[in-house]
DNA sequence: TTAGGGTTAG
């Protein structure tokens, strides 16, 4: 008996001798027979191991748990996710006297953070100071990363409500008085943030900068700070777009002889990859590499999309072959970098590999190849992965119903981009903007229209991705006054700065409408970006409405930055034929077929059942190529 | 005891 408590003694005081779970479970069933008083400590070493079922069953077996007991059961809560549960803990801790200490507000805060409880947050911020635990590291820390991550949402509030203006009296009665089942989510945040007033709100950048000060100041009044402090702010001014704050903070970390670490580089890598600056995602690898990061899941996935942002897809790919062991984060990183960057078919392919490595799709890689079967038109393909989703209950996310709308109606369905859409539980800026596009792409402008003005009553701000679409809209049914109406009140009304594409489709809009001078001046209005986008249409109006002066003050613009265009000289040689002027057409036509040779001739496609037919300029090689000129004969009379 | 990745609309 003597050796027994020997040995379960020297464990208990060296718990990390301890290296499975079947071990405590063997000492915990000695202890429970021999020597209950030890039950609290084996209730640590099942926390220890995160083992919360057992540590729950032992903790309900006390009849009065120490604080030790309790701040056991809470951290084992946060650490495995039950942050409810974990707050329920402390409060019912609270209710009966107990003290928390500064091993426990950690923990506390953590499930604040993730459950975005923010006014709960801050009364235990009220508590951290009526127990003078402010000035401990851990708990700063976890303080920074609360306001930190609240910010995003509702920081202004943490400015104008600060906790350390309470007394300790009324900090210490509210954790004492209230029902923890009071604090659902607060209005402002969490689920709630798709309202629309709100995401107005933090949609601002410079009340974004001012939310950050707030978070810079509870970093500023910690007494000293660590790696963890300086990531914390860091990752805070990244996601908050601060990139040179957080570039700053990087060497204020350096000054402070603190090391960059792996949580340190994942932050800036997004920052690097947003400015695309291939040259410092190179530094940062080496330095990953030098340092032993090279594995670090997280930094390859950000160095995979730094790449691939840089247009260095090569360099992405070679990275990705690299991991030995990828996870579903690491293929979505690479399909993601290859779809975005316009090789559909690319990550068609590493969506079968990765189905054929037994990675299972998650909500996000299927939200990132849907847009793959948009793009390349493949309905089938894209009804699969429907019903992938609503097998797997992915379709409650904005994400995947947003580009669920976006696939139906490039695929030619809009009836059932409607259906997706109006399916949908709520609705936010990138889903409406789906439908409107969806709408304007297929003609429909009035639906269109009436669905941008309902979103805007709505209270939903529109951005300018949104203003592109409805004047998309506009500009394919011809609605001058409308189109001109919308792109004057998005430049004043809602401050935005019109973009190539505002320009394209309102230029594009009056050239359709003969009003080709205006259209002119327009263009020529542009501060940068004159690209062939915006003359082409411009072009095609002045062939339709038999301009020749102004079509060659189109090509002349035009041969300043493009002097090759084809489609220019197509459009120039119609526009003299338009008018009769054969002979000037024949001359455009005799430099053209010599810039032909230069250029790489376009190609158009059309799926029928499960093959694909692809068609070239001037090529004669399709199997059925004599049935389908006799049809183009039949149809063009 | 505290901090982190990939996604949707042009």
């Amino acid at each position: 008996m003597e050796s027994i408590q020997t040995t379960i003694m020297t464990l208990l005081k060296i718990p990390s001798q301890i290296k499975s779970i079947s071990q405590v479970k063997q000492i915990h069933a000695q202890i429970a027979k021999s020597f209950p008083i030890f039950t609290s400590d084996i209730l640590s070493i099942y926390t220890k191991f995160n083992f919360l079922p057992e540590s729950i069953t032992l903790f309900n077996t006390l009849p009065s748990p120490s604080i030790h007991a309790w701040k056991s059961v809470i951290k084992c809560y946060s650490s495995n996710a039950y942050f409810f549960e974990s707050l329920k803990c402390f409060v019912k801790m609270r209710g009966i006297g107990i003290h928390p200490d500064h091993n426990v507000f950690p923990s506390v805060l953590k499930a604040c953070t993730h459950l975005m409880y923010f006014k709960f947050g801050e009364s235990v911020h009220a508590s951290v100071i009526r127990f003078g635990l402010e000035f401990d590291i851990f708990t700063g820390n976890a303080l920074l990363s609360m306001y930190s991550t609240f910010q995003r949402f509702s920081a202004l509030q943490v400015l104008d409500e600060s906790p350390e203006r309470m007394t300790a009296d009324q900090s210490d009665s509210i954790l004492h008085h209230h029902n923890i089942n009071n604090y659902k989510l607060c209005p402002e945040v969490g689920q709630n943030c798709q309202n629309p007033s709100f995401l107005n709100q933090f949609s601002n950048r410079g009340l974004g900068n001012l939310r950050m000060q707030s978070v810079r100041k509870v970093f500023e009044t910690m007494p000293e700070q660590d790696v963890v402090s300086y990531n914390t702010l860091i990752m805070g001014y990244a996601q908050n777009t601060m990139y040179n704050e957080a570039m700053m903070m990087i060497r204020e970390m350096g000054n402070a002889k603190l090391k960059p670490d792996a949580y340190t580089l994942s932050s800036v890598l997004p920052i690097v990859a947003k400015y695309m600056d291939a040259w410092k995602g190179k530094e940062i690898h080496g330095y990953g590499i030098r340092h032993g990061f090279e594995r670090n899941r997280f930094i390859t996935s950000g160095l995979t999309d730094m790449y691939a942002n840089c247009k260095m897809l090569e360099d992405s790919y070679h990275l990705f072959c690299s991991l030995p062991d990828k996870d579903c984060v690491s293929w979505c990183s690479m399909i993601a970098a290859c779809v975005q960057n316009g090789l559909f078919d690319e990550g068609f392919i590493l969506f079968r590999q990765m189905l054929s490595a037994n990675i299972k799709p998650t909500l996000v890689s299927c939200s990132s190849i849907i847009p793959a079967c948009a793009h390349l038109t493949t309905l089938p393909l894209g009804q699969q992965l429907h019903g992938y989703i609503i097998r797997h209950h992915f379709d409650d996310s904005l994400f995947i119903s947003s580009s669920l709308v976006s696939m139906y109606a490039k695929c030619g369905n809009i009836k059932l981009a409607k259906c997706v859409f109006d399916g949908m539980k709520q609705h936010d800026l990138v889903s409406w903007t789906a439908m409107i596009m969806g709408y304007a792409s297929h003609g429909y402008a009035h639906d269109a229209i009436f669905l941008f003005k309902e979103m805007e009553m709505e209270g939903f701000m529109p951005n300018s991705v949104a203003f592109v679409a409805v004047l998309t809209a506009c500009s394919h049914a011809g609605l001058v006054n409308e189109g001109l109406t919308f792109f004057n009140r998005m430049v004043r009304h809602y401050d935005i700065t019109p973009e190539f594409e505002h320009y394209a489709c309102v230029a594009d809009l009056l050239g359709r409408a003969g009003k080709l001078e205006d259209a002119f001046g327009l263009i020529c209005s542009m501060p940068e970006n004159k690209t062939a986008g915006v003359w082409l249409p411009l072009l095609a109006a002045c062939r339709v409405h038999k301009n020749v002066e102004l079509a060659e003050k189109v090509v002349l613009e035009m041969s300043k930055f493009d002097g090759d265009n084809v489609g220019a000289y197509v459009l120039l040689s119609n526009t003299y034929s338009s008018v009769g002027k054969y002979k000037d057409a024949a001359t455009v036509r005799q430099m053209l077929s010599k810039k032909m040779n230069k250029k790489e001739p376009a190609c158009s496609w059309i799926r029928i059942g499960e093959k694909v037919h692809a068609f070239v300029t001037g090529d004669e090689s399709h199997s059925s190529y004599d049935c389908i000129i006799n049809a183009l004969n039949i149809l063009f009379g």
